[in-house]
DNA sequence: TTTATACATAATCAGTGGCTAATATTAACG
DNA sequence: CGTTAATATTAGCCACTGATTATGTATAAA
């Protein structure tokens, strides 16, 4: 229950809530690292496992396994783990268009 | 002119062109700060000045023009200068759109 | 031509992030 | 069991980021 300064420019209310702010900011951040952003194009819909990202990512599993770590933490994947290997994809669909949506703007062959 | 392991998973050839990645990586890495993501929340489709900015996300001047600057640099603002004041707005109709997306995703007030 | 306003830049410093290398865990397999 | 494969975790090092403070520059106003 904090009092937030109200945006007011030109008669236009903004409704650009702090909390809304902080989670968006977090979860781009996560985004956006090189590797991150590559591993989530590569996901897609799919779901795939470790070694299956370190084999197309190129770099080293545990880094890769960092990486995937972060992502999860932030609640962009989720993780399935089959005997003894674990199974990655991306958590919800929210997240799932939003990459779509950064491929459409980012990559030129449209 | 690099050779760049191709991926294929599931039969699937993906095109995850590595200056894509480090595009879309640089420009998410710049709107992904909480002050930053606030500015262009703030900004939408209008152009205001660096006082007015100021105003509206709350901190200090010279804070929020190194921010603008971050922005400015890496393509997702440009900047208008008249008599002594600055005018801001987002440089292009891709990254608007993609501001509104990502408002869809992370904005509760659907 | 001084003074104030609007904005940018530089320097410093604490904090964070990411890579590497090494080690731990878990499960299959002989 | 011991061993191998798949994944996770930890520690240490280096680089970068970001806030603050101070200073610089340009325009306007008095």
């Amino acid at each position: 229950m904090e009092t937030e300064a109200l945006s007011v420019i030109d008669g236009k209310k903004l409704s650009t809530h702090a909390e809304d702010i902080e989670i968006a900011s977090r979860s781009l951040k996560a985004m956006s690292h090189p590797l991150r952003l590559k591993i989530l194009c590569i996901l897609g819909d799919r779901e795939i496992c470790v070694q299956g990202i370190v084999e197309n990512v190129g770099t080293t599993q545990s880094n890769i396994s960092q990486h995937l770590a972060i992502l999860r933490d932030k609640g962009i994947l989720s993780s399935r783990k089959d005997a003894n290997k674990v199974y990655y994809r991306v958590g919800d669909e929210r997240t799932l268009q939003l990459i779509r949506m950064m491929q459409e703007v980012f990559c030129s062959t449209g």
